[in-house]
Parts: C-alpha cells; sequence; structure tokens
DNA sequence: TCAGCTCCAATTTTT
DNA sequence: TTGGAGCTGA
C-alpha cells in the first residue's frame, strides 16, 4: 500500500489527496491534523509540486519546528518554506523594506521595548493619558493594528476618551518606531498585510512565489493574518486552512474567530474535510468535552468520536482548601509513579500563572520532580537584553531603545538630565540618539564631564560596530569586556549578579553553538532575529522525565496520559473578567475544552471550597461549566470538606436577602440537628455529589440558577466546631450544608439555646438551635 | 544614582 | 500576597 496513504482513515486521505484549490480541515483535538499536513506537502511534493513553492504557516516556533522535523522526516532534503507567521513576516519586510519606510537591517522590539517606546512618546509629547496605563494604550494600539488599522487611519470614536489618546499616541508611536528603524510584533504582520494590499505587483508576486500555503491553527488567525494569507491566494487560491473553532482561545489578542467560520464564504468552492475521530483520548473523557463544548452557540458543529477504550470516568472532585486540592494531586501522582507510571505522564493545568505555587509545593513536599512552562524568559532577562541592545546597536545604529538602554549600562555617569537634552537635540535636528551622542560637544546645557563620558560612549560604540562580521560568540565576548560589563558583575557579591553573570555565560554558549551551526560570521542579525522571535517557552522539555504545570493556554496542542485541571471555580474559569460577555464565556468554555482535550487516559477536574487569592482566603463558587457536563457519568468526589459542603450560589441571590428581612416567631420544632422538620423545597438543581447525587437535568443550567445542596450525611453540628453560637450576628451571611448561603433574620437565646431565623435563597426561611445546626458563618 | 519606601493592581501572552 | 512603578532622601 503506498505509505503516503497507510494507516489514514478516510477523511484524512481526502485532505492529504487535495491539491488545488482552497480546503479547509476542520481538526478536532487529537485528530492526526499535523499527520494529516505532513503527509499532504508529502503528496504536493510527489505531484510535482516545487518545495518552494509551498509555504506553511503556524503561530508558534514549536510548532513550527515539530512541523518541519516531521516534514523532513517524510520528505528528505524537501526544501519547503516552514514559519511562523512573525518570521515569515519579519523576512518578507526585510526584502520589501523600503516599502514600508524601513530599512533592511531593522530592529524587532519586544513588548518591553515597544513598551518602553511608547512611554517615552507619551513623555515627549507631553500627551495626557488621563488615568490610562501605558499598558492600555499599548494594547488599542495593538488591537487596532490586528484589526490592521494603521496609525493614519485611526479614527477615535466618539464617547471613548481611551479612543482619543490612541488617536494621538498612535502615529507618534509609530513615527518613533519608523525612525528607529524598528517594528514591534504587530508590525511584522501589518506592515505585510498593508503592503499587499497597497502594492499589487508585490502582491501578485509573492501570490505566484508561494502558490501553495497551509496554515495550521487557522482559527487563531487576526485580521492582519487573514489578509496576509488571503492576498497571497488570489491568483492561486491553493490555501489549505486547519483549525478547529472550538479550540480557539486567543480572542483576547485579537484572534477573530470569525476568520474561520466564514472561510466557505470567502471561498465559495472550497472542499471542507472533517476530522472527527479522536485518536487520543477514552471515550469517557471525550463525550465530557463533548457535552462541555456544546453549550457554545458560536461554533460549527462537530461529532467527536473516537474507538479507543472506555477508559475510567472523568473524576470530579471538591477539596476543601487549594492546600488539599495541592497535595491530593501529589498524592495521586505519587501513587502512580509508585504504580509503575512516569513523571512524564503527568500534567497539571491551570487558568492563572498565580495558581501554581501552591501546586508547586504539593509536587515538592512528595520530591515528584517538575517543570513549568511560563512563557518569555531567557531572553527577557535585563542582563541578556542589555547585552543584545549593544549587537542591537551594532546592526542598526538608529535604534534610540538600544541607545537609551546601553547608554548607561554600566554606569558611567550618563544621567537622566543628560540623555533627556540628548534626546531633545536629536528629535531638533532629527537625528538617531546615537548621532547626537556623537555630536554631544553642540549639545546646549552639556557640561565637560558629561560631553566627554557621551563622547567616549559613541567612541565605544563606533568600536564594537566594527565587529559586525565576526562571529557571534566574539562579538559578544568584546562587547562584555570592553563595556566592563561583565568584570561589574564578577566583583560583585550578591547571589542576583552570580546569577547573571552566569546566564550571560549561557549566553555566550548559546553564542557558540550559533556559530557552528552558522560557520564564517557576518549573522549578527539572523542571530538576533532568533531572540527576538523565540521565547523559551518553545525549549520545553518534551524529553525530560517530569510533570508538567502549565496555564491552559500553554496546553494546546499537547497531549498526557493524566491530566489535572485545577480551580475549576466561578471567577477563575472562568475568569471574572470574561463572566458578563458571552463571547469572552464562549472562549472560557473553549479554554476548559482545550484543557480537558489534552488527557489521553485519566482527567480530574477539581476545584477548592476555599481558596486562598491575593491574601485573602475566600469561599468559592464552582465553575458552572461543571454544570454542563455529563455528571452522571462522572465520578464524584468530596475530600476532606468537613461539616460544610460549598454552596455554589449566584451573587445576587445574596444580595436580594439583604433586602429583606422578615421576622418570625420561634418554633421549637427544631430536630436533632438544629434543623427545623424538612418542608417541602423545590427541588434543587442539584449539585450533588456522592452516592445521592441526583442526576444530572440533560440541559445546562445557566450560571445565575445554580443553587446547590450537597446532601451530606453527618454535617457536623456547630457546637462540634469549635465556633460560639456567639459569632454569629444579625444581618451576617451565614452558609448551610443543605441550603447554601442565607442571611441571618432574626436572633435570640444565648449560649446553647441561641437561635436563629435564616432565610435562604431557595429554602425560604428557616429557624435553628444554632449549637445544634450546621451553620458556619460565611467563609468559615 | 540608587536603595528603600509606599501604594496600587492583580488573565491568558503564539511573536 | 506579590510585584511593579513611582517617589524620596542620602
Amino acid at each position: 500500500m503506498d505509505p503516503l496513504f497507510a494507516n489514514l482513515n478516510p477523511a484524512q486521505c481526502e485532505a492529504v489527496r487535495h491539491v488545488e484549490g482552497p480546503m479547509l480541515v476542520l481538526a478536532g483535538p487529537g485528530s492526526g491534523k499535523t499527520r494529516v499536513v505532513t503527509h499532504r506537502i508529502a503528496h504536493l511534493l510527489r505531484e510535482g509540486v516545487r518545495p518552494r513553492e509551498i509555504l506553511a504557516l503556524t503561530f508558534t516556533n514549536k510548532a513550527s519546528e515539530e512541523m518541519k522535523l516531521r516534514v523532513e522526516t517524510m520528505s528528505p532534503g524537501s526544501r519547503v518554506w516552514v514559519s511562523t507567521f512573525h518570521r515569515f513576516g519579519a523576512r518578507l519586510l526585510r526584502e520589501y523594506a523600503g516599502f514600508v519606510g524601513l530599512t533592511p537591517n531593522f530592529t524587532i522590539y519586544d513588548t518591553d521595548d515597544s513598551r518602553q517606546t511608547l512611554k517615552r512618546v507619551i513623555e515627549a509629547g507631553k500627551i495626557r493619558t488621563a488615568h490610562y496605563s501605558p499598558d492600555r494604550i499599548a494594547a488599542a494600539i495593538s488591537a487596532a493594528k490586528n484589526q490592521l488599522i494603521t496609525a493614519d487611519r485611526y479614527e477615535p470614536r466618539i464617547g471613548s476618551p481611551l479612543s482619543q489618546i490612541v488617536a494621538e499616541v498612535y502615529p507618534a508611536y509609530q513615527q518613533r518606531l519608523l525612525a528607529s528603524s524598528a517594528v514591534d510584533f504587530d508590525d511584522l504582520l501589518l506592515h505585510v498585510a498593508n503592503m499587499l494590499y497597497v502594492n499589487d505587483d508585490v502582491r501578485a508576486e509573492l501570490d505566484e512565489r508561494y502558490r501553495f500555503i497551509l496554515v495550521d491553527e487557522y482559527q487563531d488567525t487576526n485580521r492582519a493574518q487573514y489578509v496576509m494569507v488571503r492576498a497571497m491566494s488570489v491568483d492561486h487560491p491553493n490555501l489549505a486552512a486547519t483549525g478547529d473553532p472550538d479550540q480557539s482561545i486567543y480572542g483576547w489578542r485579537g484572534a477573530d474567530i470569525k476568520n474561520i467560520l466564514q472561510f466557505e464564504t470567502d471561498f465559495p468552492q472550497v472542499r471542507v474535510v472533517r476530522l472527527e475521530q479522536n485518536y487520543r483520548s477514552t471515550k469517557a473523557v471525550l463525550r465530557v468535552a463533548d457535552q462541555l463544548i456544546r453549550s457554545n452557540m458560536r461554533r460549527k458543529a462537530k461529532s467527536l468520536f473516537t474507538d479507543n477504550a472506555e477508559g475510567d470516568p472523568v473524576k470530579l472532585v471538591q477539596y476543601s482548601t487549594q492546600d488539599d486540592e495541592a497535595r491530593g494531586i501529589a498524592d495521586q501522582i505519587a501513587a502512580g509513579i509508585a504504580a509503575g507510571r512516569r513523571p512524564r505522564d503527568f500534567a497539571i493545568f491551570y487558568r492563572v500563572n498565580a495558581l501554581s505555587r501552591v501546586l508547586e509545593r504539593g509536587l515538592r513536599e512528595h520530591g515528584i520532580p517538575y517543570q513549568m512552562i511560563r512563557g518569555q524568559e531567557f531572553y527577557q532577562r535585563k542582563e541578556i537584553k542589555d547585552v543584545l541592545a549593544y549587537c542591537q546597536l551594532i546592526n542598526n545604529p538608529r535604534d534610540d531603545q538600544a541607545t537609551l538602554r546601553t547608554i548607561n549600562t554600566p554606569v558611567r555617569g550618563i544621567g537622566r538630565k543628560t540623555i533627556d537634552r540628548l534626546s531633545e537635540f536629536a528629535y531638533q535636528h532629527g537625528i538617531s540618539l546615537l548621532d547626537a551622542c556623537r555630536e554631544a560637544g553642540q549639545v546646549e546645557g552639556l557640561n565637560a564631564r558629561a560631553i566627554k563620558s557621551v563622547a567616549q560612549f559613541a567612541a565605544l560604540i563606533d568600536r564594537l560596530s566594527l565587529l559586525a562580521g565576526a562571529a557571534l560568540e566574539e562579538i559578544l565576548g568584546t562587547i562584555l569586556t570592553e563595556t566592563k560589563y561583565r568584570e561589574g558583575l564578577q566583583d560583585s557579591e550578591s547571589e542576583d549578579d552570580l546569577n547573571r553573570l552566569a546566564n550571560i555565560e549561557e549566553l555566550l554558549t548559546d553564542a557558540r553553538q550559533f556559530d557552528e551551526a552558522h560557520p564564517g560570521g557576518g549573522h549578527l542579525e539572523e542571530y538576533l532575529e532568533n531572540a527576538w522571535l523565540v521565547n523559551e517557552t518553545d525549549s520545553w522539555e518534551t524529553e525530560s522525565d517530569k510533570v508538567t504545570m502549565m496555564t491552559l493556554h500553554a496546553a494546546k496542542g499537547l497531549e498526557f496520559p493524566v491530566v489535572f485541571v485545577v480551580a475549576f471555580e466561578q471567577g477563575l474559569l472562568p475568569h471574572e473578567r470574561s463572566l458578563n460577555d458571552d463571547e469572552q464565556m464562549e472562549e472560557e468554555r473553549r479554554l476548559a475544552f482545550v484543557g480537558i482535550t489534552r488527557a489521553k487516559e485519566h482527567l480530574q477536574l477539581s476545584y477548592a471550597v476555599h481558596r486562598d487569592f491575593r491574601g485573602q482566603r475566600r469561599r468559592t463558587v464552582p465553575s458552572p461549566f461543571l454544570l454542563e457536563m455529563p455528571r452522571e457519568e462522572m465520578e464524584l468526589v468530596s475530600i476532606g470538606a468537613p461539616g460544610g459542603w460549598d454552596v455554589p450560589t449566584d451573587w445576587e441571590d445574596v444580595h436580594d436577602l439583604h433586602d429583606d428581612s422578615h421576622h418570625f416567631e420561634i418554633d421549637p420544632a427544631v430536630d436533632d440537628h438544629g434543623v427545623e422538620a424538612e418542608a417541602p423545597t423545590e427541588d434543587d438543581d442539584s449539585f450533588a455529589f456522592g452516592a445521592n447525587a441526583a442526576p444530572a437535568p440533560a440541559k445546562s443550567i445557566p450560571a445565575s440558577q445554580v443553587t446547590t445542596a450537597a446532601r451530606l450525611a453527618g454535617a457536623k453540628p456547630l457546637a462540634a466546631s469549635g465556633i460560639s453560637p456567639d459569632a454569629f450576628a444579625q444581618g451576617m451571611t451565614v452558609m448551610h450544608p443543605e441550603h447554601g448561603p442565607g442571611k441571618i433574620v432574626a436572633l435570640s437565646g444565648s449560649g446553647a439555646n441561641r437561635r436563629a431565623t435564616v432565610k435562604f435563597a431557595t429554602a425560604g426561611e428557616r429557624r435553628f438551635v444554632l449549637a445544634h445546626s450546621p451553620l458556619r458563618p460565611a467563609g468559615r
């Protein structure tokens, strides 16, 4: 049999066999998407397509590396152009720099550099930003760029003070970037998209050059990326997009899910292939994922299925506290390892990085090796950026940001005042800051000492610039010596500085390796581009045998035998900032979906009743997403929640209680547990766990109706908890294991006879003998 | 210039 | 609770 089609299912075959014309591959999680893409490339090559005519675009370096590797395996020696969008943008821009007002040696600013630049622009222009932080303004500019709105076309919106400010800042910022011959990340796409849009000759040339374009994770493209690939697919509309709208989780970064949802409108003659068979997860895992994502309205319905085993039921665990959660997970991992699993089989996902600390502690206590994946590290470190800034300046002397970074690092007595005067001079004469340094003698207000220091700095840069064509290690080494940067750190005794020194050594090693791969020197720019466009997330140690901890966002594209997703709590997952926006809520749901579908064999979802957040212990509300899952088939577990089950509720219910305070006479008819004889209540919505959990309703329940009652035999009476009945006060919100939160509307008696009348959201008013009741002040 | 203080805010982060 | 930014005094 043809090896290209061996072991492929019919849908996969169809996608692989496709040659000309647009194609959309809707690929569910674990459906063998990468395989399809690489096999298709091999097939195209076999059909006579020249390798250089094929362009495969990905979002991450990781995905790009992976694809390169697999293309190389399938089609050895082929020179298919596999790249990230940004790297591709950078490459085109170097070729066509003049078209957009850049020089080919332009610098790429990372978020930090562009933020600094923005601040300088605001300061220099004395632009009043009201209460808007530079970050807010930067985000707005970035959003505009993602939507392909250039600085000259930005229109402030009436009634939006932020947009008024942006209208002023954005053009100035953009001008400053161009003056420095620099771009920010967004520009790598914006400039290219804009050029293609404006210049049809260039567009046609590139359309011709890249006749076959493949885009991975199409659901994450933003408008600029969309225009890029669209523009290059006019004369040769052989655009193949693969993606999954259900895994679109970067809407907040400008990804426009409409790009994939409307692909068919865009290319009416498109061939649509659905990859719905999942080869990754068990049936049990897949059903939970599928059921959850069905609650999203904005999607292309897909039916996920698998021939894999049924597997264990998905576990949903309620822990009492975050510490219990961490410990409980660590225990399970330790037990798993003892039973023969490898640490690398396990992964823990969370919504926000802040949740990682307690989990780390749990693993450390067990001595379990782990690795945490966090974005941007190495190249973001101060010392690395300092040294690279010199390289940047050698490569692009107009780069004012690099000049500012290096001019007094290490300290050479050039202070703020001096720099301000130099900047002013540069601005007035329309020259770069470095040129201003060369003319320090002409600058008004500089004293002799300052002039000397500045002149020395300029001379230093000129000296270093002679090295531009040398090997990287030599360039970096010379910088470190000539600037006395290394000396300064070596003399220090602080641990931080020793660390910095170690990092710098690492940079030198890095440079040496680069030199080995790029013999002959003259590759400074290439090296810098790597530093700019690569971050440490990409160096995730796939091989090392450790438990992996990462955010849900970082988890996309990965898979693990055993997965834990923690903190399924209202406010965290979904995140509080998404709660009042339907579209954002759907994105949060997709995020949960992504996390769930990473699991191959075992999956545990959990939440904690109490969580310390921002220094405060809070009682949590379980995530509404849990209600959208098929709980009747999941294994529901409650661990270490003494005497008090958490009660998910809607805060409005609690507020309602405060409006209403009837007083009732004490009714002595109370039972042994201090609870009044059971009155018929409207059946709760059963967010119940355990043996007597009620079957879950088939349809999902909106968050506002979540009113749980977790029935638990043996909720401890107050007397056994050490809380005094006197701890209660009129108007206080209390928790009841069955009825949930309630407000105390009346109190009477004292000590063991102290009674309370409590009004509950759904159960109405009840009376309790406090000492015998399971009531607790809210939050305890 | 820099250390040390106070105050404030607090996702996610492909590049 | 933590971390960053901005301010102040030496």
